[in-house]
DNA sequence: GCGTTGAGTTAGAGCGCTCTAACTGTTATC
DNA sequence: GATAACAGTTAGAGCGCTCTAACTCAACGC
C-alpha cells in the first residue's frame, strides 16, 4: 500500500480512501492511485482491513449438505441478494452432520464474517442461539422463535397437509409417510402428515416409517412397508431424495408408480424436476427463501435492524407423474394417470 | 487475549502459544489458559493471526457449479484430506460461469487463504496462471501443463474411448456424442470420442451434436438427433446431467432405452447411481481426485514442494441399465438387456 | 484583507495477533 | 560449586489496513 501511495504521489490514507471508493477523493488522485495499484498488482488485504474496520463485507453461508440440490438452489438466492448489496458470500459445508456444521460455523466466527446464515442446520437449538450471540445469524430452512436471530422457513405442516390433500383428493386412504428423522423440517412434516390424516378421519389408515433425508432411507422404508401386509395406496416421503429411493425400490419390486402406488416428495428440488423422475412434490420457494434470509441479515448489518423476525412462507403442491387416482375399492385400476 | 492472559496469570505470548498448541507450554499453564479462555468465551481472531503469521491454515475451494453433484463429491475428498492435515476448507461457487469463478478466486486472494483449489474451472488458462502466480494453486477436473501449478484430472480421452469400446462391443455402430461445449473436460471427451470411432473404423458413423453440461442440452440434442434421419443406435453424452436430459426426452418420445437406443453418461455422479436413472457411465474417482489435489497443495504448503506436478487418473466404465446390445442388422431386437 | 467554509488530503494511533530474541529458573554435568 | 543445557516464559516490534482529527488551500463574502 505504501508503494502504491508513493508511486501515485499521495499518502497511504488516500490510497485507502480510493480502495473503499470514498467520494472525498478528487478524480485526479483517484485515477493516479488506481493506475499505480494496477501497475503494482496491489490487492487489498481483507484480513488487515477487517482488523482495522471490523468489517469484511462478506457473509458466511453454512450448508447442511452439499449433495442435496435443495441447498444449491438456496445458495443461488443468497448469492443473488448478497451481490446486489455489495456483499460477497463464502460457503462451508456441514456434511449432513451437526459437528460438521459446528466446525463450519466456528471457522466463520474466527474469520469474523459480518453475518452468518445457517441453511437447514441439524445443530441443537441451544447451540444455534450460542452462535447468534456471537454474530448476526439468520436461519433458513429451519424455524425458530428466538429473538436473538432471524429465520426464514416454509410451513412444513402446511406442506404435509397439501400432500395429504392431494392424495386424498385422488381417492387414496392408506397413506404412509417416510419420516426424515433428525433432518431439518422432518418433524413438522411428520406432524403435519398425522394432523392432516386425522382431520380427514384417516388416522387409522396413516402409517409412519422411520428414515432420514437419504435415498437409502427411501429404499429401506419401502421394504418395510411391503413386508408389513397392511394395504398401501400412497407414500408421502420426507423429501425428494427419499422419494427417489422409494421410486427406485418400487420399480424394482415391479410395483407401478403411479398406477399401483402414488408417491409424493418434498422440496421440489431439481431432482424432482428431472424428466425421468418427474416426481409430484411440495414446492418450497428455495431461491426466494435464500434471498429473504440474506435481506434480513443485510438489513441487520446496514441499518442496525433488530433480530427476531421470523418468516414462514407457504409451500405449494406440484403435481407431476408419480401420483394418480387410487385403485378403487372394487379392486380395479382406475387407468387414469397424470400426463 | 489480554484478558485471558490476565485471568490465567500469564503473558499474552503464552496464550498465543497455547492457542497454537505449541509443545513448549507446561501442562499447568496450558490448563490455566484454556480454562480462562473458556470462561471468557475467547475465540482467536483469524484475521489478526494471518496478519501476524501470514498463515490461516485454510484452503479455498472454488466449485464451478454447486448444482452438479460431481463437485459435491469432489469436495468431500478435499475436506477429508484437508481435515486430516489440520487445514480447514472454505468454499465458493462460480455458478457455472467464468466471471463467477474469477470473483470467487479474487475473494480468496483477498482473504489470503494459504492455498487455492479450482474445481472444473471454465476460466481461460491465462487467468488461471495469473492466479497461480499470486498463490499456491491446484487444478482439479481440468488439465494443465503449467509449472506454476499442480493439477489432477482424469484421462478424458481414455474415458471417451471406454464408452465407445463398450458400445461398439455391444454391436453399436451409429453412435452420437452430445458435446459439453465450454465445460471443463468437454473438449477431451469429444476428441476422444472421434479418435475412438476412427480407430474402430466407424468415423462415418460418428455424429457430434453441440451442447453444454446441462439437462436441457441433453433434451435439445435428442431432438436434433431424431429430426435428422440418420440411423441412431447409441448416444454418448458429455456428462451425466446431459445424459439424464437425453434419457427423459427419449422416454417422452417413446423410444425405449436401452432396447432401441443405448445411452452412456460421464462422471458417475450420484445422479447416475440413482436407482431410477441407473445410467451406464464413465466413472471418475471424484473423491480420490479431490484428496489428491488437496495433498498436492498441502505438500506445497508444508514441505515447500515445487509446483508442476500433473496427475492424470484413469477412469473406468460402469455398465448399468441404459446400455444393451444393438438391434441387429436383421432388424430384430436382441431382447438381451443388462441386468 | 480577514475570517469562513468546505473539499481534499495527511499523520499517527491502533486493530489482535505472532514471532524473535532474550530472559528466568531448574536440572544435569564435570 | 561453577557451567552448561534446556524447558518455560515474556517483552516488544510489526503484520497491512482504517479511522479520527487535524491540516492545507482555494474560493467566497463582507
Amino acid at each position: 500500500m505504501d508503494d502504491v501511495a508513493q508511486l501515485a504521489g499521495v499518502s497511504r490514507a488516500l490510497v485507502s480512501l480510493v480502495m473503499r471508493d470514498s467520494p472525498k477523493v478528487s478524480d485526479r488522485s483517484r485515477a493516479a492511485v488506481l493506475a499505480a495499484a494496477d501497475e503494482l498488482g496491489y490487492r487489498p488485504n481483507l484480513m488487515a482491513r477487517q482488523l482495522a474496520s471490523n468489517r469484511t463485507m462478506t457473509i458466511g453461508l453454512v450448508l447442511n449438505d452439499l449433495h442435496n440440490p435443495f441447498f444449491a438452489e438456496l445458495a443461488d438466492g443468497v448469492h443473488r441478494e448478497a451481490l446486489a448489496s455489495g456483499y460477497r458470500v463464502v460457503l462451508a459445508a456441514g456434511f449432513g452432520q451437526a459437528d460438521g456444521e459446528a466446525n463450519a460455523a466456528a471457522t466463520f466466527l474466527e474469520y469474523r464474517v459480518d453475518g452468518l446464515i445457517l441453511a437447514g442446520p441439524r445443530l441443537p437449538e441451544s447451540q444455534i442461539i450460542d452462535l447468534a450471540v456471537e454474530t448476526k445469524l439468520t436461519l433458513v430452512g429451519r424455524s425458530s422463535t428466538s429473538d436473538k436471530l432471524d429465520s426464514v422457513n416454509n410451513d412444513e405442516r402446511l406442506g404435509a397437509q397439501l400432500a395429504v390433500d392431494h392424495l386424498v383428493g385422488l381417492g387414496h386412504r392408506d397413506i404412509a409417510h417416510i419420516d426424515g428423522g433428525v433432518g431439518a423440517g422432518a418433524k413438522g412434516r411428520a406432524e403435519g402428515f398425522m394432523a392432516a390424516m386425522r382431520a380427514r378421519g384417516l388416522a387409522e389408515h396413516a402409517r409412519v416409517v422411520a428414515g432420514d433425508f437419504s435415498e437409502a432411507a427411501g429404499i429401506k422404508a419401502v421394504n418395510r412397508l411391503i413386508d408389513d401386509d397392511r394395504p398401501l395406496s400412497a407414500i408421502f416421503a420426507a423429501n425428494d431424495l427419499v422419494a427417489t429411493g422409494a421410486l427406485h425400490r418400487l420399480h424394482e419390486l415391479g410395483i407401478d408408480v403411479p398406477a399401483e402406488v402414488s408417491l409424493v416428495g418434498y422440496d421440489n428440488t431439481s431432482l424432482a424436476g428431472l424428466g425421468h423422475v418427474d416426481l409430484s412434490t411440495v414446492n418450497q420457494p428455495r431461491a426466494l427463501m435464500g434471498q429473504l434470509a440474506t435481506r434480513l441479515i443485510i438489513d441487520r448489518l446496514d441499518s442496525g435492524a433488530a433480530a427476531g423476525t421470523h418468516h414462514i412462507l407457504a409451500p405449494n403442491f406440484i403435481a407431476r407423474s408419480t401420483t394418480a387416482p387410487a385403485i378403487t375399492a372394487l379392486g380395479l385400476s382406475s387407468g387414469v394417470h397424470n400426463p
